[in-house]
DNA sequence: TTTGAATACCTAAAGTTCTTAAGTATATTT
DNA sequence: AAATATACTTAAGAACTTTAGGTATTCAAA
Protein backbone atom coordinates (compact mmCIF):
# COMPACT_ATOMS: atom_id res chain seq x y z
CA UNK A 1 0.00 0.00 0.00
CA UNK A 2 1.81 3.48 -1.39
CA UNK A 3 -0.75 5.77 1.30
CA UNK A 4 0.54 3.90 4.74
CA UNK A 5 1.20 6.20 6.36
CA UNK A 6 -1.22 8.59 5.80
CA UNK A 7 -4.65 7.21 6.10
CA UNK A 8 -3.69 7.50 9.80
CA UNK A 9 -7.03 9.07 12.12
CA UNK A 10 -9.11 8.07 9.35
CA UNK A 11 -10.04 4.43 10.16
CA UNK A 12 -12.96 5.00 11.90
CA UNK A 13 -14.36 7.11 9.62
CA UNK A 14 -13.98 4.32 7.26
CA UNK A 15 -15.44 1.86 9.37
CA UNK A 16 -18.15 4.25 10.15
CA UNK A 17 -19.01 5.13 6.64
CA UNK A 18 -19.29 1.72 5.57
CA UNK A 19 -21.46 0.65 7.96
CA UNK A 20 -23.76 4.05 7.22
CA UNK A 21 -23.97 2.73 4.03
CA UNK A 22 -24.05 -1.25 4.37
CA UNK A 23 -26.51 -1.44 7.23
CA UNK A 24 -24.21 -4.07 8.67
CA UNK A 25 -20.71 -5.90 8.15
CA UNK A 26 -18.41 -7.93 9.79
CA UNK A 27 -15.07 -7.25 10.62
CA UNK A 28 -13.19 -9.74 8.08
CA UNK A 29 -15.80 -8.23 5.70
CA UNK A 30 -14.66 -4.38 6.11
CA UNK A 31 -11.03 -5.32 5.03
CA UNK A 32 -12.08 -6.88 1.52
CA UNK A 33 -15.08 -4.06 0.79
CA UNK A 34 -12.34 -1.30 1.50
CA UNK A 35 -9.66 -3.21 -1.22
CA UNK A 36 -12.73 -3.53 -3.44
CA UNK A 37 -13.69 -0.01 -3.72
CA UNK A 38 -9.99 1.20 -3.97
CA UNK A 39 -9.09 -1.37 -6.40
CA UNK A 40 -6.38 -2.66 -3.65
CA UNK A 41 -4.62 0.55 -2.86
CA UNK A 42 -6.11 0.52 0.73
CA UNK A 43 -5.32 -2.17 2.91
CA UNK A 44 -6.86 -1.93 6.40
CA UNK A 45 -4.74 -4.23 8.41
CA UNK A 46 -6.63 -6.47 11.24
CA UNK A 47 -3.97 -5.51 13.71
CA UNK A 48 -5.80 -1.80 13.33
CA UNK A 49 -9.15 -2.90 12.34
CA UNK A 50 -10.32 -5.02 15.55
CA UNK A 51 -9.08 -2.79 18.47
CA UNK A 52 -10.60 0.00 16.43
CA UNK A 53 -13.88 -1.81 16.38
CA UNK A 54 -13.57 -2.91 19.97
CA UNK A 55 -13.49 1.24 21.26
CA UNK A 56 -15.97 2.36 18.75
CA UNK A 57 -18.36 -0.71 20.14
CA UNK A 58 -17.07 1.28 23.76
CA UNK A 59 -18.00 4.23 22.97
CA UNK A 60 -21.25 3.65 21.78
CA UNK A 61 -21.14 3.56 18.12
CA UNK A 62 -21.51 0.33 17.80
CA UNK A 63 -23.46 -2.66 18.32
CA UNK A 64 -22.48 -6.25 17.77
CA UNK A 65 -24.16 -9.69 16.93
CA UNK A 66 -22.31 -13.13 16.90
CA UNK A 67 -23.28 -15.25 13.99
CA UNK A 68 -22.41 -18.69 13.14
CA UNK A 69 -22.10 -19.36 9.53
CA UNK A 70 -20.43 -22.33 7.74
CA UNK A 71 -19.41 -23.05 11.05
CA UNK A 72 -17.27 -20.09 11.43
CA UNK A 73 -18.29 -17.04 13.81
CA UNK A 74 -18.70 -13.65 12.49
CA UNK A 75 -19.14 -10.80 14.15
CA UNK A 76 -21.69 -8.24 12.66
CA UNK A 77 -21.29 -4.83 13.67
CA UNK A 78 -23.58 -1.59 13.05
CA UNK A 79 -24.16 1.71 13.73
CA UNK A 80 -26.23 2.70 16.93
CA UNK A 81 -28.19 5.85 17.36
CA UNK A 82 -25.05 7.94 18.85
CA UNK A 83 -22.84 6.15 15.63
CA UNK A 84 -25.40 7.94 13.04
CA UNK A 85 -24.91 11.13 14.37
CA UNK A 86 -21.66 10.64 14.87
CA UNK A 87 -20.34 9.91 11.00
CA UNK A 88 -22.04 13.25 10.36
CA UNK A 89 -19.53 14.70 11.62
CA UNK A 90 -16.71 12.59 11.20
CA UNK A 91 -17.73 13.26 7.40
CA UNK A 92 -17.75 16.65 7.76
CA UNK A 93 -14.26 16.51 9.44
CA UNK A 94 -12.50 14.73 6.68
CA UNK A 95 -14.20 16.40 3.75
CA UNK A 96 -12.75 19.51 5.50
CA UNK A 97 -8.91 18.22 6.22
CA UNK A 98 -9.35 17.13 2.10
CA UNK A 99 -10.55 20.83 1.54
CA UNK A 100 -7.29 21.76 3.78
CA UNK A 101 -4.72 19.57 1.64
CA UNK A 102 -6.00 20.95 -1.46
CA UNK A 103 -5.90 24.46 -0.71
CA UNK A 104 -2.07 23.72 0.84
CA UNK A 105 -1.23 21.88 -2.41
CA UNK A 106 -2.95 24.29 -4.52
CA UNK A 107 -3.40 28.04 -2.78
CA UNK A 108 -3.80 29.93 -6.21
CA UNK A 109 -6.88 27.53 -7.13
CA UNK A 110 -9.18 27.87 -4.46
CA UNK A 111 -11.87 28.84 -6.23
CA UNK B 1 -10.00 23.38 14.59
CA UNK B 2 -12.44 20.71 13.92
CA UNK B 3 -9.70 18.27 11.81
CA UNK B 4 -7.67 18.34 14.91
CA UNK B 5 -6.79 14.87 15.14
CA UNK B 6 -6.95 14.28 10.97
CA UNK B 7 -4.14 15.70 9.53
CA UNK B 8 -1.86 12.75 11.15
CA UNK B 9 1.21 11.78 8.85
CA UNK B 10 0.58 14.70 6.52
CA UNK B 11 2.68 17.09 8.32
CA UNK B 12 6.30 16.30 6.56
CA UNK B 13 3.76 16.44 3.05
CA UNK B 14 2.48 19.63 4.38
CA UNK B 15 6.05 21.70 5.51
CA UNK B 16 8.13 19.76 2.27
CA UNK B 17 5.10 21.42 -0.51
CA UNK B 18 5.22 24.74 0.79
CA UNK B 19 9.26 25.07 1.23
CA UNK B 20 8.80 23.62 -2.50
CA UNK B 21 6.68 26.13 -3.65
CA UNK B 22 7.92 28.94 -1.48
CA UNK B 23 11.85 28.15 -1.93
CA UNK B 24 12.55 28.80 2.20
CA UNK B 25 10.91 29.27 4.91
CA UNK B 26 10.98 29.18 9.07
CA UNK B 27 9.37 27.48 10.82
CA UNK B 28 6.86 30.05 13.09
CA UNK B 29 6.51 30.91 8.93
CA UNK B 30 5.47 27.48 8.45
CA UNK B 31 2.84 27.93 11.30
CA UNK B 32 1.22 30.96 9.81
CA UNK B 33 1.15 30.10 6.11
CA UNK B 34 -0.99 27.01 6.50
CA UNK B 35 -3.20 28.79 8.67
CA UNK B 36 -3.68 31.21 6.43
CA UNK B 37 -4.05 29.33 3.45
CA UNK B 38 -6.92 26.92 5.13
CA UNK B 39 -8.61 30.06 6.69
CA UNK B 40 -7.60 29.48 10.21
CA UNK B 41 -9.07 25.59 9.86
CA UNK B 42 -5.55 23.88 9.64
CA UNK B 43 -3.32 24.84 12.76
CA UNK B 44 0.34 23.11 13.32
CA UNK B 45 1.18 23.08 16.61
CA UNK B 46 4.59 23.81 17.25
CA UNK B 47 5.37 20.82 19.52
CA UNK B 48 5.11 18.54 16.10
CA UNK B 49 6.38 21.04 13.52
CA UNK B 50 9.91 21.55 15.12
CA UNK B 51 10.59 17.59 15.91
CA UNK B 52 9.07 17.42 12.65
CA UNK B 53 11.47 19.78 10.59
CA UNK B 54 14.55 18.70 12.37
CA UNK B 55 13.93 14.87 11.57
CA UNK B 56 13.60 16.24 7.53
CA UNK B 57 17.03 18.13 8.24
CA UNK B 58 18.46 14.54 9.57
CA UNK B 59 16.38 12.30 6.53
CA UNK B 60 18.88 14.75 4.58
CA UNK B 61 15.13 16.04 2.87
CA UNK B 62 16.36 19.71 4.20
CA UNK B 63 19.07 22.17 5.12
CA UNK B 64 18.93 24.90 7.56
CA UNK B 65 20.32 28.08 7.71
CA UNK B 66 19.64 30.48 10.74
CA UNK B 67 19.64 34.46 10.28
CA UNK B 68 19.32 36.76 12.99
CA UNK B 69 16.23 39.14 12.28
CA UNK B 70 15.26 42.11 14.75
CA UNK B 71 17.81 40.53 17.09
CA UNK B 72 15.85 37.08 16.78
CA UNK B 73 16.62 34.46 15.20
CA UNK B 74 15.13 32.63 12.49
CA UNK B 75 15.81 29.19 11.20
CA UNK B 76 15.27 29.30 7.44
CA UNK B 77 14.76 25.87 5.94
CA UNK B 78 14.74 24.43 2.16
CA UNK B 79 14.68 21.39 0.56
CA UNK B 80 17.76 19.73 -0.76
CA UNK B 81 18.05 17.61 -4.17
CA UNK B 82 16.59 14.49 -2.28
CA UNK B 83 13.98 16.34 -1.14
CA UNK B 84 12.86 18.15 -4.05
CA UNK B 85 12.65 14.26 -5.54
CA UNK B 86 10.78 13.21 -2.64
CA UNK B 87 8.42 15.73 -1.66
CA UNK B 88 7.10 14.37 -5.62
CA UNK B 89 6.22 10.71 -4.28
CA UNK B 90 4.54 12.74 -1.03
CA UNK B 91 2.44 14.63 -2.94
CA UNK B 92 1.22 11.40 -5.30
CA UNK B 93 0.80 9.51 -2.68
CA UNK B 94 -1.45 12.49 -0.95
CA UNK B 95 -3.64 12.18 -4.15
CA UNK B 96 -3.90 9.06 -3.70
CA UNK B 97 -5.22 9.18 -0.24
CA UNK B 98 -7.58 11.59 -1.51
CA UNK B 99 -8.63 9.66 -4.06
CA UNK B 100 -9.13 6.53 -1.99
CA UNK B 101 -11.22 8.46 0.57
CA UNK B 102 -13.17 9.83 -1.68
CA UNK B 103 -13.65 6.58 -3.21
CA UNK B 104 -14.87 4.87 0.45
CA UNK B 105 -17.21 7.71 1.01
CA UNK B 106 -18.75 7.97 -2.24
CA UNK B 107 -17.93 4.32 -4.43
CA UNK B 108 -20.82 4.93 -6.78
CA UNK B 109 -19.68 8.16 -8.13
CA UNK B 110 -15.93 7.04 -9.43
CA UNK B 111 -15.87 8.13 -12.49
C1' DT C 1 5.34 51.76 31.61
C1' DT C 2 4.44 47.52 32.38
C1' DT C 3 1.62 44.01 30.95
C1' DG C 4 0.12 41.03 27.46
C1' DA C 5 0.34 39.39 22.86
C1' DA C 6 3.03 38.12 19.13
C1' DT C 7 7.29 36.33 17.37
C1' DA C 8 10.69 32.44 17.42
C1' DC C 9 12.81 28.66 19.00
C1' DC C 10 13.12 24.08 21.91
C1' DT C 11 12.00 19.54 24.39
C1' DA C 12 10.04 15.80 27.44
C1' DA C 13 6.08 13.08 28.83
C1' DA C 14 2.03 11.16 27.72
C1' DG C 15 -1.65 9.87 24.48
C1' DT C 16 -3.36 7.79 20.28
C1' DT C 17 -3.04 5.14 16.28
C1' DC C 18 -0.95 1.88 13.55
C1' DT C 19 2.31 -2.09 12.20
C1' DT C 20 4.25 -6.22 13.14
C1' DA C 21 3.85 -10.58 14.58
C1' DA C 22 2.08 -14.01 16.82
C1' DG C 23 -1.92 -17.18 17.98
C1' DT C 24 -6.52 -19.99 17.33
C1' DA C 25 -9.68 -22.31 14.25
C1' DT C 26 -12.44 -23.78 10.15
C1' DA C 27 -13.25 -24.02 5.01
C1' DT C 28 -11.74 -24.25 0.47
C1' DT C 29 -8.58 -24.88 -3.14
C1' DT C 30 -4.53 -27.03 -5.20
C1' DA D 1 -1.77 -33.13 2.26
C1' DA D 2 -0.60 -28.61 2.08
C1' DA D 3 -1.49 -24.06 1.12
C1' DT D 4 -4.64 -20.39 0.93
C1' DA D 5 -8.70 -18.00 2.40
C1' DT D 6 -11.84 -16.94 5.95
C1' DA D 7 -12.50 -14.98 10.68
C1' DC D 8 -11.28 -13.31 14.98
C1' DT D 9 -7.83 -11.80 18.80
C1' DT D 10 -4.02 -9.59 21.26
C1' DA D 11 0.64 -7.87 22.80
C1' DA D 12 4.84 -5.28 21.83
C1' DG D 13 6.81 -1.79 19.63
C1' DA D 14 7.02 2.12 16.28
C1' DA D 15 5.47 6.50 14.78
C1' DC D 16 3.21 10.77 15.17
C1' DT D 17 0.81 14.26 17.72
C1' DT D 18 -0.81 16.83 21.85
C1' DT D 19 0.06 18.85 26.02
C1' DA D 20 2.68 21.50 28.62
C1' DG D 21 6.35 23.39 29.97
C1' DG D 22 10.68 26.33 29.00
C1' DT D 23 13.70 30.58 27.05
C1' DA D 24 13.96 35.08 24.93
C1' DT D 25 12.86 39.29 22.17
C1' DT D 26 9.66 42.76 20.06
C1' DC D 27 5.46 45.24 19.68
C1' DA D 28 0.99 46.97 21.07
C1' DA D 29 -2.15 48.38 24.51
C1' DA D 30 -3.73 49.87 28.93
Amino acid sequence: MSTANLYRGSLTTIIMQLLEREGRMYGYEITQKVKEVTNDSLQIKEGALYPALHKLQAQGYLTVEAEKVNNRVRKYYKLTESGEKEIVNMLEELKQYIRDMQLVINPKLSY
